[in-house]
DNA sequence: TCAATAGTTGACTATTTTACTCGGATATTG
DNA sequence: CAATATCCGAGTAAAATAGTCAACTATTGA
C-alpha cells in the first residue's frame, strides 16, 4: 500500500508553486529543476492539473503556470484526484451490486475497508495547500496516542 | 494508492478462521473454496501468518490452522505486517538523513504523507478481528460528516 | 502398513501497473 | 523569425504484484 510517484509529483509540484505565489507565472522547466523530476513527465501531469481547473496556463516565453485558486482553497485531494490518484482499499465495484461473491455480495471485510478508505479520504479532504506551505500539519493528526502504540505504529508506516 | 490481494485475502483468510471458532481446524482447502483464493496462494500466505505466530498449525487429515490468540487479541495491523503489507507514504528511508533532496533533506510534503500514514496506521492498530467479525467499524470512523464533504469522499475512495 | 489428507518449502513465471520517454505541434514574446 | 514554453498522443521500459508448480513431511485412520 504505498503512494507512487504520480501523485507524489503532482503535490510536490502544486507546493512548489504555491510558494512562488508571486502572480508570476512558474515554468515547468523550473520546477524539473528545483524538484528533480523529468520535464516531459511534470508535462503529462500538469495537462491533468489543467483540464480539473486547478492551475492556469501562460504560454509563450516567461509563461508556466499559476494556481487557479488561493491556496486555501485547493485540497490535497483535489489534486490527487485531478491526476487520477485514487484510494482504492475495496475491491468490488461502487455499483455493482456484488462483491467479493461471499457473504450476499458485501464481504466481511467489506466494511473494513470502506472505513479505512473514508479515514484517508477525510485527511486528504482536510488539508489544503495552504496547511503544507504553513507547516499546519501536526495539529491535524495524532493527538494522545500512548508510547505503546507508538512503536507499533512505526513499523506499520515504514 | 491501492490495497493488493496479499493484504486483502490475508485478512479475509483470517475473519474466515475467526468465525469458525470451534476449536477445530480450519483447513486451507475449506477456506479456498469459500473464499474462491487459490490454494498455493494462500499457502504462501499462511507461511507467513504462522511465522509471525498469529496461527498455529495442525498436520495431517483433520489439520488446518487456529488463530492462536483471541480474536480480540490479533489487530488488523499485525496480520498486514505478518504478510508484508506495509504503508508506505513517504519517499524517504526512515534510517537515511536525506530524503527528496530538497529543502535541506526533507522535502516539504514530507510531512504530510508522514502525518497521512500515522492516521492510517492508527486506524489499522485500533481494529481487531472481533471488531471485523461482529461488524463494529461505524463506531470506529466516521463521527460528524458534513454532507457537502460526503460527496467528495466518494470521489477520492473510488 | 499403507493410502489419503493437509501443511511445508523454494523457486519460478505471467500479468498488470507504474513510471517515464519521444516526436512533433501550437502559441507567445521580443 | 527565432527562442521559449505549453500542448498532445502514443509508445516503451521497468518494477511490483499475483499466482503457479513440483516435491517433501507429518499425521490420521482403515
Ligand atoms: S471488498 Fe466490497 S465486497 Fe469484498
Ligand atoms: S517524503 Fe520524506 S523527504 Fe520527501
Amino acid at each position: 500500500m504505498k503512494l507512487g510517484t504520480k501523485g507524489r509529483y503532482a503535490v510536490m509540484s502544486m507546493v512548489d508553486i504555491a510558494c512562488h505565489d508571486d502572480k508570476e507565472a512558474v515554468s515547468l522547466n523550473d520546477i524539473a529543476t528545483r524538484t528533480e523530476i523529468s520535464l516531459p513527465y511534470l508535462e503529462q501531469l500538469f495537462m491533468k492539473l489543467r483540464k480539473s481547473g486547478l492551475v492556469t496556463s501562460v504560454r509563450g516565453p516567461g509563461g508556466g503556470y499559476k494556481l487557479a485558486r488561493p491556496s486555501n482553497n485547493i485540497r490535497i485531494s483535489d489534486i490527487l484526484l485531478a491526476v487520477d490518484v485514487q484510494i482504492h482499499t475495496t475491491r468490488c465495484e461502487p455499483n455493482s451490486a456484488m462483491g467479493c461473491r461471499i457473504n450476499h455480495g458485501r464481504c466481511l471485510t467489506h466494511d473494513l475497508w470502506d472505513a479505512m478508505g473514508r479515514q484517508m479520504a477525510l485527511f486528504l479532504n482536510s488539508v489544503t495547500l495552504e496547511d503544507v506551505v504553513q507547516g499546519r500539519l501536526i495539529e491535524k493528526s495524532m493527538h494522545h496516542v500512548k508510547k505503546e502504540e507508538q512503536e507499533n505504529i512505526l513499523k506499520v508506516v515504514s
